[in-house]
DNA sequence: GAGAGGACGCTACG
DNA sequence: CGTAGCGTCC
């Protein structure tokens, strides 16, 4: 699609009405705009509030702006394809908004040698593994373990002392007083200081607390004798303090807090103690002080804190941390000097809000207290019923969560450098590029109407225009919630040709591109010429990985190109992206779980594409005669069914009435009897046993499955199809695989930077490429 | 009157 | 279906 440099109209000409903000219920007022459409030249104009001017004076040229559709190249940047297709192996550029993320000042850093390659754009020359040696311990950690980390009884809140008022609300006054000396001061004083002087107050409640021992007051001779202990204990429980005052238990904020401490926990009597009381005799707690000091003084801090901090996580005995991603990519972070992600990457540390969420993951806890609550109600619950609630999730746990809490923690320290003046300038390109849109969007509608508003776009195509008088024969798709008419582009493009639509809706990928992937990154990059995805294990049901600030699996596919070449060229090229692309996995097992022959023929061919063969087969025509709009329909049709969408989200998607929706998704499922046979056996289980399972083990209880109301049991048992098709599986232990591998054998300079759901995106030295693709074999998927 | 926060709509990804 | 994220409206 291209938005080629639409005709010039007089300028300035609406530039009168931006600043009158009127009510939409009070006036309306005539704005006689030229009308370029084929619609009524004169319409009452609607009234609007706008946050900012809508027009103003266009006294340049814009750029031509062309956002491409099509679908990206499949070619190595420097190694042969031919080696790549042998090895079954493709990689993909992830081409994306190439004017903007180019070179940047670092030391290393190298611009990518392709013109599509734009993200990634620096190589780690990582200190070895060889200078500060971590053993990656391989253990396996015994079924008690699993009772421990699944439902425990000495967890980390036991050394909580955090001087927080919602703390001691929950405990109550007689908790407070009897408490810990430490959280008694430290709410009086942190509550309403600043948050350098909380953290001041609660590192200074921590330390003089008798039972915490200060590491930074330590002699080098108590400071080994510590370490020993530690050696020793039978197990070491770590939980980061931060500068404003909370833990890590606290429950998560929107912007993750600097660290000042970790406190730990070295635990050896294991039973007989109750969250109340939770030091034994031959328990200590240490706390470490982690803050950034200047450069002279590293020297001999660093020494102190290795000591304690990555020997512990180098040693084999059980370690425990809630949320230890964070305190491996704090780790990560703290001796980026000193330390590689690859020694960190293989770092078992056990994680009850992993196991906490395992166990029921569509109700995941905010906070370590929920948890807590959650599965340790009683003190003295027997292990007994710990293992059985853990059954057959225990496997999942240690064989695939656990190693990849590492995985993302490497993974979240990644940097990715981004070049920010060239982001906004690209910024300032869209904005122009929008005002234009809009400018000729109110021409179209024949009045001035804010056009990222869907209610005042509604009432321009449906109440002034009229257009779905034009289309009686066609039903239109609606909201969802409140059954309007809908505005979506697709929606719209029933109305009337396309070019309008775009036209008047204002081209919303533009919108999109700006807002999100423009603006967007750069408010994720303050104060810092680099982004870095958070990323999260347990926040999604299926068991998922998700992505945040910025959402790095939400990166459109398709290259936002800028004919006005802005990047700079690199000199020398020596980073690529490399992309591992398990072709439809979620289809793939779809085939696999179904069983259905039509379904599995199709992926005996892997070089051709399986919609257009899903289409030719659906339709009962040649592959050659399906039509892109064919393709698409299947496409979509698929997903519905594999990801459980009902006829109402499809007809949205489609942009087709819900009940040609819901005859597409009947015809498809006529064409793949077994794929429908599928679904009924995994709805039927689920209603007999009230969940369902999907391959990996992964459990998700749907209470609402045997629900009297019809929509609620309808939607139950969406879930459950939808859970068992999406729960994260091939993908997930290709990932660990590979990573553990990559890490292990280090025969490439290579690193993960992101997973795509079925894809994973790795960065790789551009010399290695060729030896990397070799590596690899064939993922065995289906 | 300003701003916070929730509801809603749309779009990106799979 | 289910994530993140942006925008408007109340």
């Amino acid at each position: 699609m291209a938005l080629a440099p639409t005709s010039t109209y007089a300028a300035g000409q609406d530039s009168s009405s931006s600043s009158t903000a009127i009510k939409a219920s009070k006036k309306m007022e005539n704005l006689n705009l030229p009308n370029s459409l084929n619609h009524p030249p004169r319409f009452l104009s609607f009234p609007l509030k706008r946050k900012h001017e809508i027009l103003e004076h266009q006294n340049d040229h814009p750029p031509k702006i062309s956002l491409t559709r099509h679908p990206p190249k499949w070619e190595p940047p420097h190694c042969s394809q031919k080696q790549a297709g042998e090895n079954g192996f493709s990689k993909v550029k992830r081409a994306w908004s190439e004017t903007a993320i180019s070179e940047l000042p670092e030391p290393q850093a190298k611009v990518s040698p392709s013109h599509q390659t734009g993200i990634v754009v620096e190589v780690h020359k990582e200190t070895c593994a060889t200078k500060k040696p971590l053993q990656i311990c391989q253990r396996k950690v015994e079924e008690k373990c699993c009772e421990s980390t699944l439902a425990s009884k000495w967890t980390p809140s036991s050394v909580t002392c955090k001087p927080l008022k919602h703390k001691r609300a929950k405990l109550g006054p007689e908790h407070g007083t009897n408490g810990p000396k430490i959280s008694h001061e430290g709410a009086n004083g942190g509550g309403e200081l600043q948050n350098q002087s909380k953290a001041g107050c609660l590192t200074a409640a921590l330390t003089s607390d008798p039972r915490v021992t200060d590491c930074g007051k330590l002699n080098p001779e108590e400071k080994m004798l510590m370490l020993e202990k530690a050696g020793h204990a039978k197990a070491l429980v770590l939980t980061l303090v931060y500068r404003d005052g909370t833990t890590q238990l606290d429950s998560e904020q929107k912007l993750a807090p600097a660290v000042c401490g970790l406190l730990m926990l070295m635990k050896n009597d294991l039973d007989g103690r109750t969250p109340e009381d939770p030091l034994g005799q031959n328990d200590s707690l240490v706390y470490l002080k982690l803050e950034h000091t200047p450069a002279w003084a590293q020297q001999c801090t660093h020494q102190s804190r290795e000591d304690m901090l990555l020997q512990v996580l180098s040693r084999s005995q059980l370690v425990v941390c809630y949320k230890a991603k964070d305190l491996l990519r704090t780790t990560l972070q703290f001796y980026r000097q000193d330390l590689s992600w690859k020694q960190v990457a293989g770092c078992h540390v056990q994680d009850p809000q992993v196991s906490g969420w395992l166990l029921d993951p569509a109700n995941p806890s905010s906070c370590y207290q929920d948890l807590f609550n959650k599965h340790c109600k009683r003190p003295h619950t027997t292990p007994a019923q710990g293992t059985k609630k853990c059954q057959g999730l225990w496997e999942l746990y240690s064989d695939m969560e656990l190693n990849m809490i590492s995985v993302l923690a490497a993974m979240e320290s990644h940097r990715i450098h981004v070049d920010k003046e060239a982001l906004k300038r690209t910024s300032d390109l869209l904005g122009t590029k929008m005002k234009q849109l809009e400018q000729e969007a109110h021409r179209a509608a024949g009045q001035i109407f804010l056009v990222t508003s869907n209610p005042q776009l509604r009432t321009v195509l449906f109440e002034k225009l009229c257009l779905q008088e034009r289309c009686e024969n066609k039903k239109l798709p609606k909201t969802i919630n409140k059954q309007q008419q809908s505005t979506s582009e697709a929606a719209v493009s029933i109305l009337i040709p396309l070019v309008y639509t775009t036209t008047l809706c204002c081209n919303p990928q533009v919108h999109k591109i700006k807002s999100t992937f423009v603006d967007g990154i750069l408010s994720c990059m303050t104060n810092k010429n680099y982004i870095s995805s958070t990323w999260y294990q347990t926040s999604v049901v299926t068991g998922r990985i998700s992505a945040k600030h910025p959402n790095f699996q939400a990166l459109p596919r398709q290259p936002l190109q800028i004919t006005k070449k802005q990047y700079i060229q690199g000199k020398n090229e020596t980073v690529i992206n490399v992309e591992l692309y398990f072709c439809q996995v979620e289809l793939r097992l779809l085939a696999h779980l179904s069983s259905d022959p039509e379904l599995l023929r199709i992926f005996t061919h892997p070089q051709a594409d399986v919609f257009t063969m899903l289409a030719s087969q659906w339709k009962g025509v040649t592959e050659a005669e399906v039509t892109s709009e064919d393709r698409e329909h299947a496409k979509r049709i698929v997903y519905s069914v594999v990801y459980g969408a009902g006829r109402e989200r499809l007809s949205g998607i489609l942009g087709v009435s819900a009940e040609q929706a819901s005859r597409f998704q009947d015809s498809f499922l006529q064409t793949y009897r077994e794929v429908q046979a599928f679904i009924q056996r995994t709805i039927q289980q689920c209603h007999k046993q009230g969940y369902v399972l999907s391959i990996m083990g992964r459990r998700r209880t749907l209470p609402n499955i045997n629900a009297p109301d019809w929509g609620i049991r309808m939607q139950a048992e969406r879930q459950a199809v939808n859970f068992v098709v999406q729960g994260r599986m091939t993908v997930g232990a290709v990932f660990c695989r590979n990573s553990v591998w990559c890490i292990s054998e280090c025969v490439c300079n290579c690193r993960l930077i992101a997973q795509l759901h079925d894809e994973l995106l790795y960065e790789v030295e551009d010399s290695q490429v060729e030896q990397f693709a070799g590596e690899f074999t064939t993922p065995n998927i289906s």
